[in-house]
DNA sequence: ATAATTTGTTAGATATATCTAACAAATACA
DNA sequence: TGTATTTGTTAGATATATCTAACAAATTAT
């Protein structure tokens, strides 16, 4: 029997780690968990504890990690919320991909659902511009970052 | 003497909580943090004692609450990214003003100075749009996040 | 095959942040 | 002015997430 379905932030790390883990080496190891969350080997084992007793990782004792069915599907829709947000700080926002990378890591797991998705449209906005490509606007707020001053506009002058 | 200067995201929100009552109400009370921040009078205590060694907060047993100048500057800080934060999703995402506020009080504490900056300057580009308003890209937005579709584009067709 | 190294586990300590419950001070009110 | 109510404090419990240190299993290399 199960004891819960919420988890914590650092659960949800613990997961989304397997997620990649498993990704690039096919399977999870705990040295290799502990490397991409810069904890120790005792922390992992006691996130691993927690995490099987609520029914989101299968564990056996010196055997690799996996994810249960449902481990996997909560893994993998916190990765998507990390891959849009990182996303539009890189795209839209043109942040550094690092620096992008480590403010999606904390926004995934507070951001709402409603927010999330106004990211996700505001990508697809941008990505099916109807002109095919880049929208001019988006220059011009790398332009105006980049020097304080808008681009001048060709507007009509009414003279 | 005190003891530390780094301070958790728990304990900002304390900071916080004292400026937005102080502004309010002259004064800030334990009674006050507690509904605000939705947490018990003993948390509060707890939490001012933590604040107090530091050399944040001023608390006389049974007093008001106050800041010291260090807590009023960091108090002050948080709120404005704050602000900031809670601007760019109503203003440019057009999220809700109470989504925006929850989503808000979590994104101030975990932003890194970077991409806070890349939002506070988008907000200023809006802003001093040359054409003097809301910019057309941001209606078109809009447009696109109800319907799904883009708005009609007067381009050349070059036949 | 056994010794050395790497990897994983366990027990128990520490730190943070919360709570409840008992109590104490301050304030309001009758 | 003395009692009731509100507000604040303290002690101690619980929960989470970390760590170190001692140990155990698995793997690698000789």
């Amino acid at each position: 029997m199960m004891k819960q379905e919420k988890i914590s932030s650092n659960m949800e790390d613990y997961l989304e780690a397997i997620v990649v883990l498993k990704r690039k080496n096919t399977v999870a190891r705990v040295k290799d968990i502990c490397k991409h969350l810069n904890v120790k080997a005792s922390s992992v084992n006691s996130a691993l504890n927690t995490l099987s007793e609520k029914g989101f990782v299968i564990h056996e004792k010196y055997g690799y990690v996996d994810l249960t069915e449902k481990g996997e599907a909560l893994a993998k829709h916190i990765k998507r919320r990390h891959d849009v947000i990182a996303k539009f700080l890189t795209d839209i926002l043109n942040i550094d991909y690092n620096i992008a990378s480590e403010d999606a890591c904390k926004m995934e797991h507070i951001l709402s659902p409603e927010t999330f998705q106004k990211l996700t449209k505001f990508i697809e906005f941008v990505e099916t511009c109807p002109a095919g490509q880049r929208p001019v606007w988006l220059e011009s707020f790398d332009h105006y970052f980049k020097t304080g001053k808008h681009i001048e506009c060709k507007i009509r002058q009414s003279k």
